[in-house]
DNA sequence: TGCCGATATGGTAATATTACCATGAAGGCA
DNA sequence: TGCCTTCATGGTAATATTACCATATCGGCA
């Protein structure tokens, strides 16, 4: 592994600080498969709306999602493709653990 | 999207919040290349050697990596190939953002 | 213009995260 | 046994995150 500056893996935990509140997973997805508006979101996610907004506002800034305006409302939308893979890989980990644990019950 | 269940993403969240450190990427980064003993990966992130130690028991609890024991050292190793996706999507989105901040600018 | 619905933002209290120091536990070795 | 090295854990202060309320902003519409 050549050093990579500590800037390096900043930016990059800022990205996984974005993914690391339930609501916002629950938030990306909902977007994975089309695109809501902020009151949609609000509802799905059972917190004030203002909490959502924050949350949108965290995701936003990681360039998970983005905003488009029509009229009064925003609708907001995934940005990055990509983070299909990862929550396959969160699933993948989680079943593991989940063998794992199986193993150490087994185990006693 | 069918509804999951709160639990459902708390339990990704968690291995979310595992990634959301960039002392924790840099470790994760070094043991993708090798297994590592905790006073490598001391020296390697340059924090006090309980701080590490702490972001390993992080870093496990998640399941994404997992400790050998030869004599008194412990050697870490990551448990997860599938993180590697996840670094790449990081990778893109990142890159994404720089364009649209270049974007930005240009447009001034 | 005046009001209303949709979002964003400021303030604040509760909670979580983090780092370091001090110390504990366990293995290796004289 | 006694000492040293390696790693983990408890304590604590500083910082960050989060949720909600109150309020500001902005667009649409009468």
């Amino acid at each position: 592994m050549k050093a990579k500056p500590r800037q390096h893996y900043e930016a990059r935990a800022q990205i996984a600080k974005a993914l690391a509140h339930p609501s916002r997973l629950l938030i990306l997805d909902a977007l994975s498969e089309k695109e809501l508006c902020v009151c949609d979101l609000t509802e799905l996610v059972g917190a004030d709306q203002s909490t959502v907004s924050k949350h949108l506002t965290v995701l936003k800034s990681a360039g998970l999602v983005s905003g488009r305006k029509d009229g009064s409302m925003i609708y907001y939308r995934m940005q990055c493709p990509c983070l299909g893979g990862f929550f396959e890989c969160m699933e993948s980990v989680l079943k593991t653990n989940l063998k794992t644990q199986q193993q150490l019950v087994r185990a006693l």
